[in-house]
DNA sequence: TCTGTCGTAACAATTAATGTTGCGACTGCG
DNA sequence: CGCAGTCGCAACATTAATTGTTACGACAGA
């Protein structure tokens, strides 16, 4: 379905600079994490921007700039991640408006939005559940 | 997340062929489904190639040909038409490997492939409550 | 003033879905 | 037998979203 590695990799990131702070350090800078995500600095930033917006990250510029965490990673939740990154549904309807002449074509649209909207409803309580921490604590619990 | 109606369409088009079904028609035509959905008819012959691959429709050739179902709608869940037409999973991973050296970039991966499957699990459960005839039913009861 | 990094715009590259055209294959009918 | 209507399928065009890249100004500390 989706091309879409967001969620991925804006978890990656968060990951990431919670992992560096634990080590005591500051900030955390795009290119670092862009290293370890293996793609570029500009991609990375613009994530974090839009996580910054919803509040998770904070930014400093100038001199010694960089990325860190806006709270715990404990009181993040992949859904408060995914609605930071992901803009649209998740399926879509028809990208031209069907017949309206037709049963079918008339009443298909709100058929579907109620099994839509029940599922995404689903799919955000399983978001919830994973906190930040939980997945860093995944990731450090794999073996090497 | 996905600009991807295919879910939506094969919902569409299950339900209009069950629908002229019921009105004693052998057959639809992809062309009449085609105008239905405001689409072009080689759109729909792809779509239903998948479904009837998955043996939910069957078709004829020659004169008089065009599409029927293989099964009742009350046995055909949206599920079934989920996996006859959605070919990849929800969430992706990185699309480059991550920084095998980084311990983030190692460990996150197998992190979140654990919670990416939990929901594609959950997601199946949902939709596989959702019959066709559930949808042609609610369809029928948009008013006009 | 110099240095390193963010912020952001602009554009290219890639990928997936969708739309379109064309034509051969099939099959019932006259 | 030839015709008509529709599927089957390949090839290509179009559209849209994501991702990658380059460039450069803004910022802030040394």
């Amino acid at each position: 379905m989706s091309a879409n590695s967001r969620l991925t990799i804006a978890a990656h990131a968060l990951a990431w600079i919670g992992l560096y702070q634990r080590q005591g350090h500051e900030v955390a800078t795009s290119e670092q994490i862009a290293t370890s995500a293996n793609t570029n600095p500009v991609v990375i930033r613009r994530l974090l921007g839009e996580l910054r917006r919803a509040g998770l990250v904070e930014s400093r510029r100038g001199v010694g700039a960089g990325w860190s965490l806006a709270r715990d990673l404990e009181s993040m939740t992949l859904l408060d991640v995914y609605e930071a990154v992901e803009p649209g549904p998740l399926f879509a309807m028809h990208r031209t408006t069907p017949d309206q002449a037709c049963v079918v074509g008339r009443g298909i649209q709100p058929a579907m939005q109620g099994v839509y909207d029940g599922i995404e409803q689903t799919l955000r309580q399983e978001l919830a559940r994973v906190t930040l921490a939980d997945v860093l604590r995944d990731v450090l619990a794999v073996p090497r």
